[in-house]
DNA sequence: TGAATTTGACCGAG
DNA sequence: CTCGGTCAAATTCA
């Protein structure tokens, strides 16, 4: 499996590269004098197709690695209290979960939102969510931002149905205001982890997110990875996705997988939302979010600490 | 009216 | 003692 991985990790990369010297191909031969169209339709046939084949990789990866039989499995990842739904409450075996909780499974995604995604521009991850908490984090830079200042926090709407014991966290990047950070815990074991599975399996297409990176703080780490998660010292498309940005500029507009249907997009250009993380965990708000809250652009905003006083937390 | 969210309190880790 | 994570009652929503 590593030499495996190490090799069509570098065909990713080779793929990725190639989309990015057709990009750059394509942005020169826009000039429309001397540009035919058939140039521009093969030019662009070229690029979807190199994309197309680093995300079929990519899943490839994935499914390697879950049917990998050493790989720890989320059962063994977990123990007996926290298997079981009947742990949730106050006796006091719960009370240990927040010390299991450190060996479950745990890595980060950044999503960037937006407002001008509509009802195909999905940003959910295809699973329902329960918030259950939130707080105010030190060192949160932009706490006035979210509605819901700080950290939230969720589960899986199935916990107590079904005993999934997923969890993620959605607060605002430090470094780009525009992009949050989910960082998950757990893997699903209700159906909607299944259907999702089936749907991805039909559609042939890597669905993951925009960008992961592994932040697992497992005592087991090499070999208990997620299975979408890029290195860390190889986090290829984080770096491709950058440079793209750089690249390209603020008026391009990255397309992206929706989780949903593995079909649509949805599209990353300049966002103009004011309650994130109610939209990251609901993916319906997207679609009846009211454009005239969302007046001001987050790039625009000075994150000066006097704007946040105690009228925003209480 | 049931489901989902909010929010203050509680608890364990460091 | 502080802070992050969770609980659970109160509140809001559909």
């Amino acid at each position: 499996m590593e030499k495996n991985g190490i090799l069509e990790r570098k065909t990713v990369i080779s793929e990725l590269t190639q989309g990015r010297e057709l990009a750059n191909e394509l942005k020169k031969q826009l000039n429309p004098t001397k540009t035919s169209a058939e140039t521009c339709d093969s030019l662009v046939e070229k690029i979807l197709s190199s994309y197309d084949n680093a995300l079929a990789l990519l899943n490839c990866i994935s499914l390697l690695e879950n049917e990998n039989p050493s790989q720890i499995t989320w059962e063994n990842t977990h123990n007996s209290i926290e298997g079981s739904p009947i742990s949730e409450g106050s006796t006091p075996d719960c009370k240990n979960n927040s010390k299991k909780r450190k060996k479950m499974q745990k890595w980060s995604e950044q999503i960037r939102v937006c407002s001008e995604t509509g009802p195909e521009g999905q940003i959910g991850d295809g699973y329902s969510w329960r918030k259950y908490g939130q707080k105010i984090i030190l060192g949160a830079i932009h706490p006035r931002l979210f509605k819901c200042h700080g950290r939230a926090y969720y589960r899986c709407t199935h916990r107590h149905t079904q005993g999934c014991l997923a969890t993620k966290q959605v607060q605002r990047a430090d470094d780009v205001p525009s992009m949050f950070e989910v960082i998950y815990r757990g893997n699903h074991s209700c159906m909607q982890e299944k259907r999702l599975k089936q749907n991805n399996e039909k559609s042939q297409i890597c669905i993951e997110p925009v960008l992961k990176t592994e932040t697992q703080e497992l005592d087991t780490k090499e070999e208990n990875l997620p299975s979408f998660s890029f290195p860390s010292t190889e986090n290829v498309a984080t770096q491709f996705f950058l440079e793209q940005e750089n690249f390209i500029g603020t008026s391009y507009s990255p397309l992206f997988l929706c989780p949903e249907t593995s079909e649509s997009y949805f599209s990353l250009s300049q966002c103009q939302v004011n309650d994130f993380a109610e939209i990251i965990s609901n993916p319906t708000l997207i679609m009846n979010f009211p454009s005239k809250e969302l007046d001001f652009s987050i790039d625009q905003v000075d994150f000066d600490p006097r704007f946040i006083d105690a009228s925003d937390y209480f």
